[in-house]
This record gives structure tokens, sequence and C-alpha cells, in this order.
DNA sequence: GGAGATTTGGCAGTCTCTGCCAACGCGGCG
DNA sequence: CGCCGCGTTGGCAGAGACTGCCAAATCTCC
């Protein structure tokens, strides 16, 4: 991990690397689904570490706690909001700016189906709930700074700014649990949309 | 506690529940006070027993899990909102009922200054914070449909309901958040009523 | 092939939290 | 008064997540 890594060429990528990548894969996919057959706190670390063929040392080397193990590490997401945001034009407005940062979000699933099954475990799961909700405002506040220079002209003061990043993180948070409650039916964004509008009335 | 318990008549509480009682605040006040003067994740479940002059076992039949010792349970507050919510008149628009249950659960702290203590310890212990916004979304869920209700007449579907609580309670913790930042200057309801208000611009 | 660096595994330990059982204190009964 | 039922308490052992520490295995580079 200290090399130089992801040559996107070639012979950069040692087979041992490659090996690497394949356990750091190997372990969360293991965990989905046990956790999904099981339950979460039914599922030990020590019966997913059997089962992905690692030790339990090394499972925490890997991840760090049993949470990092859905939904990836936090500072991948963090970035790609951050990024997102910042390459919003210059007049673009915060609601939209945000809007962009979560359509990345979403992107990152590889499908609805997966993306349902993520969401559903972590809504129905009070620990790994608390976790998700830690991450959130935490990426909130990173993203605090950004929106409040896009939002300086209009003489919005920092308190108000704060108080417009949470309400876009709670409308994405209420859209994926009524898009859950639905069975996945419909588009995420669309109710976002829909209760940002109700919002705003 | 099985007992008919808290008469406020005289004879009916016994020495004993009396003696009860005094240890069922003695726990979270020790626990308080250390969590402040050496930090939360610092302070073990021993030492606060210790010096409660309790058993480990003692203290997590009282409060069961270490979280708990801050904050007090979850049904008191899940009720006062609740309760406050229904009391509202009939013709009272949701933000208005919010607004009254969040004012209402605003006045259960004895003061600014211990308000401002446990915000703070809250604020700054990620698992402390990560428990908070655990309650607080069960809190939205319990008051969701309560507030349907209030919707139906205006054609406001479930989903839309969804993110005007998750909104509210979101403005109210960024409420929070600014006046912890201003060290306890300023009303949190003022607060709360600008940071809607930049919302609903 | 060997030296150095890196990764892995095992072990012991901490801390939260739970189940189990014995000891204690309290009230009510004969 | 003595005894028994009942609820509370405390100690003990144990599960489970997580962390240092050290040795063994493995890879890379020379």
């Amino acid at each position: 991990m200290t090399r130089e890594a992801q040559g996107k060429g070639a012979t950069t990528s040692t087979l041992w690397d490659r090996t690497r990548e394949l356990a750091a894969q190997e372990i969360p996919r293991t965990a989905l689904r046990l956790f999904t057959q099981q339950g979460y706190d039914e599922t030990t670390i020590a019966q997913i570490a059997r089962e992905a063929g690692v030790s339990q040392r090394t499972l925490f080397r890997y991840f760090g706690t049993k949470e990092d193990l859905i939904g990836g590490s936090e500072e991948r997401f963090v970035t790609l909001l951050t990024e997102t945001v910042r390459e919003q034009p210059a007049d673009a407005g915060v609601w939209e700016a945000l809007r962009a940062a979560f359509k990345a979000a979403l992107s990152l699933h590889a499908s609805p189906e997966q993306a349902l099954q993520r969401f559903r475990l972590v809504h129905h799961t009070d620990s790994l709930r608390a976790a998700y909700l830690g991450k959130r405002v935490r990426c909130q506040e990173e993203l605090l700074p950004l929106l409040e220079a896009r939002l300086a002209p209009s003489g919005t003061d920092r308190g108000q700014a704060r108080a417009i990043v949470a309400t876009a993180f709670a409308c994405f948070d209420a859209a994926i649990a009524t898009w859950i409650e639905g069975n996945g039916q419909g588009d995420i964004l669309d109710l976002y949309d829909q209760g940002l509008a109700a919002v705003r009335s």
C-alpha cells in the first residue's frame, strides 16, 4: 500500500497486489452475504474471517471496525461528495450542487438491487444505522465550508448554511427510507425532489 | 419498581424506594462529571460504578448501555415529543407543532449551562453522537404518523411527510451545533427559526 | 540466494455487555 | 417471633469487538 501502487499500466501491479485486492474484495462480500442471511448482530467477526479465509487480525487491519464492512471507507465517500460539489459551476445554487453530489453518491452502487439490499440492512440494524448517521454528519461538516462560500454573497450566515446542508441530507435520507418502503420502486432522486419540494412549499 | 411506587402522598414511598431513587440519580451524575473531566472514551464503566458506589452489574441494570448514562431514557423523550404534538390544536400547521415539540424538549434541561455541557459532550464524542442520532431517527419515525394525519388534507404523501419531519429535526440539530459553536450565546429556538427560514427561503 | 521490508497470524489483554446464581434486605404469613 | 416469598444486589464467568505485541511467512530488490 505504501508503494506507488495503482499503475493503470500493466506490469506495476504484481500478482501479489492482485491477490491482496481480491482478498480485500472477498471479505466485505462474505460479510454482506452473512449479514443478509442471518442478520448483522448474529454474525460474528470470527465467522466472517473464517469464511473469508483470513485471520481476525488481518480482517481488522483491512477494515477497522465491523461497521466498515458495509458501505466502504468513509473517506472515499467524503471525497466524492466534496469533489462533486467543487466541480459544480460557480453560479450553480447550493441545492443544485448538493443534488449533484447525491446523484454521484448513488452512482457508486453497482445495481439498484444491491443498493436496496445494503440500504435495507443499514436501515433495519440499529448499530449500523447509528454508524451511518455518524458518517453522514461528518460529511455535512466537510461540505459546510464549501457551501458557505457559495452562500456568502446572499448574506446567509454559517448557522443558516448548516441548516441548509442538514436539510438536504435529511431529505436524502427520507427519500431512501421511502424508497426502501416501496421495495425499490421509483427513483431515489425523484423522491428526493418531491420531499424537498414539500419542505420548501 | 413493580410496587405502586411514586405516591406523592407520604407513606407509600418506603425508605427503601427513596434509597433506590437516590442511587438512580447518583449514577448518571457521577458519569457526567467523569465524562466531562476526562472524556467519554477514557472513562470506564468500572470507574463510574466504583465512584457511584454500586457494582457494575447494578449499573447496567439501571442503564442498559454506557450511552444511556447521558441524556436519560429514550422513551421519556419520545413520549414528550409525541404528547406535545398531539396537544397542538388541530388547525396548527406541522411546522408549528414540531416547533412546539422542540421547545418542550429543550425545557427538559435544568439550565442552559447544563444543556451546553451535555450538548458539547455528545457533539464531540463520536460514539455518543451516533447513539443520539439513532434515538433521533426513532423519534422521527414515532412522530411520522401523527404529522401525516395533519398533512393529509393538503395532499401530501408519506414520503413528503417524512422529508418534512426529517428537515425539522435536521434544522434543530443544526441550531444546536451553531449554539455550541457560539458557546451558548443566543436562543436555540431563534437559531432554529433562522435556519428554517433560510431553508424555506 | 540473501538482506530488508511488508504482510500475516496468533496471543493476550481491555472494555462493554449478558446470563447465571448466591447473598442480602424487605414485607407478609402463621 | 420465626419463617418464607419476593425483589434487589453483587460477583463470576463468558461472549464479542477491538488493540498491541511479537514471531513467522512472504514478497521485493540487489
